[in-house]
DNA sequence: CTTCGTTTCAAACAGCCGTTTGACAGATTC
DNA sequence: GAATCTGTCAAACGGCTGTTTGAAACGAAG
């Protein structure tokens, strides 16, 4: 028994692994899942594409194998969003990390951004894949997040409410990502460009803070404890 | 000669012109171009795959047509952001309309949804064809929402400030409809249910005026005019 | 009826795709 | 040295793709 078969699995034979790996990953990233071809992958990886069925099994495996395996740190790791050095902080200390870290994680050049490139296309065409990796990444990430949202409102929002916020928060962030490429034909110029991300962290920042501060003002002083669902309105239809 | 060759077309000799594009928008919007097979294609128009190298040259034409004559009224249609019922209306209600707009045109279930669905791709995998329809659909109304943002916080922004604002309001109508793969996933519901639909329109309109009102304020009572742009922090790496 | 331009059709074409095959080289074990 | 396992390789195999072909159907004009 040569490998460990459990992890490392660096044992100089499984070199093509890797390799074949960090292709896909970037070659997924650009293209795609159907656009990108075995060939091309193997190419860049320097091997045969017998490779691909002997290592994977096949190509949809392959690709299984990127998404789980180039996933940045999904808890416990540097980017936890749970670790020691930022559950003591005020909640608005951990709202401004929260986007700056996903902001950086955005604009990476490293594989993180292959990874963060694939996601992007699981919104829009999404995979078995999606499944697990919601239920792994995403999810504790969003509702770490709703926490700190709550934290910052305090009591007399409903769990509806907090989503909301959460998500107004991260769309901010994502709109970059997802929208780039219209971004660049109507600024000409790079919105991740490295000068410009610290003014995108300090206005998404900002923004949002601004936006919770204000409602959850207004919601304290305008009914303590009366009532935590806003009055409906007698016709939705016409709301003004 | 049968056709007019200018306009209508409808000359019952061109019905499959019609289906044929009827079809790609739908499938396109589905599949995805390189996913989308002439054939599937061809089968929902009940047409034969000779058709569409006859009626559009390829399948890229068929996609470039599809693109053009199913976009949402460019300008002057019941959309345009400049018609005479909103030109005189004050910037918190044109605001409000555009977002129930922008929102409604995500939700809809008939082609416009493709349109929506198609552009939503062509972020990701930008085409050719995303080029004109920048120029021509999405910078207008870029620019008309940006003239509402400026006239609701008054002077006193740049441009870049403006444009980021206006980026923040358009970034969460579209994270509904580019993440929705993952929403579901993460609250096992539609997040474009009928009846979630006024209270995203009220949420997102809220917390979006909130954050420019209470930006504008803190701007206009910190520094009268002293300065247009925000003073630039010694070391920008530690922001706090 | 004949002629002509338009539109449709089944069939075939050439090319790329993911995958498999069987041979081959190197290392390990007996 | 023989046997065995692991990993790699060129080549080929079906299958699906967009596109083209040449004939046929159709209606209008002569």
């Amino acid at each position: 028994m040569t490998r460990s078969a459990t992890h490392e699995s660096t044992t100089a034979t499984a070199a093509t692994r890797t390799q074949l790996l960090a292709a896909a990953a970037e070659i997924f990233a650009e293209r795609g899942f159907r656009n990108a071809t075995v060939r091309e992958i193997c190419r860049h990886a320097n091997a045969n594409v017998a490779a691909i069925s002997y290592h994977f099994g096949d190509k949809n495996a392959l690709y299984a194998a990127v998404l789980r395996e180039t996933a940045p740190a999904p808890a416990g790791g540097p980017h936890a969003p749970d670790s020691q050095a930022t559950r003591t902080l005020p909640p608005e200390k951990k709202f401004r990390l929260f986007i700056r870290e996903f902001l950086k994680r955005m604009t990476e050049k490293g594989p993180n951004c292959h990874h963060s490139r694939i996601m992007a296309r699981e919104m829009i065409e999404p995979t078995q894949a999606l499944d697990d990796l919601v239920n792994e990444f995403i999810r504790p990430q969003h509702l770490w997040f709703q926490d700190v949202v709550r934290d910052i409102t305090g009591p007399g929002f409903s769990a509806e409410e907090i989503r909301l916020m959460a998500n107004s928060v991260v769309s901010q962030i994502l709109f970059y990502k997802h929208c780039g490429a219209v971004i660049e034909r109507l600024q000409h110029r790079d919105p991740f460009a490295p000068e410009r991300l610290h003014q995108l962290e300090r206005h998404i920042t900002e923004f949002s803070l601004a936006a919770i501060h204000s409602l959850s003002a207004a919601r304290r002083t305008a009914k303590p404890t009366r009532r935590r669902t806003p009055p409906k309105p007698t016709q939705a239809s016409t709301p003004r």
